[in-house]
DNA sequence: TGACCCTCCCCTTAGGGGAGGGTC
DNA sequence: TGACCCTCCCCTTAGGGGAGGGTC
């Protein structure tokens, strides 16, 4: 038989077995939501027996769940066969939601941690490469962005569209018309271009194509203000090595905004279309 | 150039451009997290730029992250690349934790309503069946548990480690003697088991073991309470069809206090151990 | 006596929901 | 005039952290 008295625990010891603070226990007392089944009238010292040890189990449950104390009280009060069992699929939906909403922020997250690792490894030496890439297209602005709140807000206005994660999934771009890179003009000119955005309705922004080729390819430490003398290298680099700038240029922020405040932390990259030159000399 | 004013969004425009309630715009502007690049002195009406909706996404995106709007003030404010390539790993590795948190949440819990829709779609007959079971082992009690709360304490004492899910991991689970069985003395005693757990430690539970073979099987609708009917009913199907019991019966609660408080919701299932009865008249 | 228990009471986060009054 | 904007001010969740006083 069942005689001997149930073993009493206090609300210390309670807490231990439970790993719910005794704060919480007595908060949940508070509100009626769970209580010790005894209580000393003298001095209202709170008494637990295992009976409790389930209930405060389903209780951590239901809130790993999603549910508020409030629900949970509801839902306990009430309990049947059918409302267990829409909450559990309920939760089961939600719980779902929430696992694809973390993946695709942990995919966004990890290809920007790549970038940087990339950028890390690749330790950012500010030597002149050639580089193949395939055609990539843009819309972008006519507007001269003479700095980071024109470019910022000029991003904005191609994008349209609100992008929670622009912060994580994009960087700033620039490009440089070729005949303002041959002119000299580009020292005094910023154009912003977004690269990889589908716009289908009507835009008054210009659609821009970077054909497929090779690039001469150069970073810098520094703001996106600060290419004058990279863009000479390159320019330099290119005649010297029977080379000829071929269309555009693009200016990738490496390093932006997003990533630093500090403008000498910053890392820019210059790409400038070529092909061989035409051998004046053959 | 880009000498044309900026346009300027009111607190609603911004706040459709972004998704951001004016409440909330206008609380980012109190706590001096966030705040509009104009304001009218006159009547202090707050004006955004396109400027602005960048930053509000980084706050957006960092907030999805995690983090409060104090870390992300602080953040934002002393922004370096090493600062924030630390925030972009501790927060992904923060994302993978929570993720593998909820897939385990996921399995429990999918578990758990495949085994209510089995239960639904056995359409709970109370046919008896005979079904083969592998070997099960576990530890009981010898207490005698009149009542589901001393059913509870006792799997409590059983199990000794708190376990968060057992509500939606586990059922109770009784087991019913041999010799209780074949004496009537089942009537009135009930022994918690719990399956399928390891202890290692002394314990001052036995470990019992179900063997593999066949069980006779039916399921009731009622309390754990309510089994005298079913038992017999087994009983006398058991030999009625040659077969006699050759071990330890099982008491499923398949669905129990977890998923009703209602009684004549709750089922329960006997399992009662039997093999061929040699036959006498042969 | 030290470790425990109790009951107030104040505090926190991230806004939401008015009321009351002025503004395009 | 109606739709907007502003500034208070009160409210919410789930406890955590004392202070002040009694108890095993």
């Amino acid at each position: 038989m069942f005689m001997e008295e149930e073993k009493l625990y206090t609300i210390k010891e309670f807490s231990a077995l439970t790993d719910v603070s005794t704060d919480t226990l007595r908060y949940y007392d508070k509100i009626g939501l769970f209580s010790p089944s005894k209580r000393d009238e003298k001095n209202g010292y709170r008494y637990y027996t295992l009976n409790e040890f389930e209930q405060i189990g389903e209780i951590q449950t239901l809130q790993q769940l999603g549910l508020s104390l409030d629900e949970i009280r509801t839902f306990m009060s009430d309990k049947t066969f059918l409302s267990s069992y829409k909450l559990l699929k309920r939760q089961y939906e939600h719980i779902c939601e929430k696992i694809d909403e973390l993946k695709l922020l942990k995919s966004y997250l990890g290809e920007k941690l790549a970038h940087i690792d990339n950028i890390i490894s690749g330790q950012l030496s500010e030597n002149i490469t050639v580089r193949y890439f395939p055609a990539r297209t843009g819309y972008c602005s006519d507007r001269n962005c003479q700095d980071y709140s024109r470019i910022k807000s000029e991003s904005a206005r191609i994008i349209e569209k609100y992008n929670k994660n622009l912060f994580i999934s994009s960087s700033y771009a620039l490009y440089i018309p070729e005949n303002e890179l041959l002119s000299g003009e580009y020292r005094n000119n910023y154009y912003c271009v977004i690269l990889d955005i589908t716009k289908d309705k009507n835009t008054k922004f210009r659609k821009i194509e970077f054909s497929a080729g090779e690039y001469v390819i150069c970073r810098y430490a520094g703001t996106s203000f600060d290419r004058n003398d990279t863009i000479e290298k390159l320019l330099a680099y290119i005649s010297d090595n029977g080379y000829e700038v071929c269309g555009d240029a693009l200016q990738l922020c490496v390093i932006d905004e997003n990533l630093t405040n500090i403008d000498s932390e910053k890392i820019n990259e210059i790409q400038i279309a070529v092909r061989r030159a035409e051998k004046n000399d053959m």
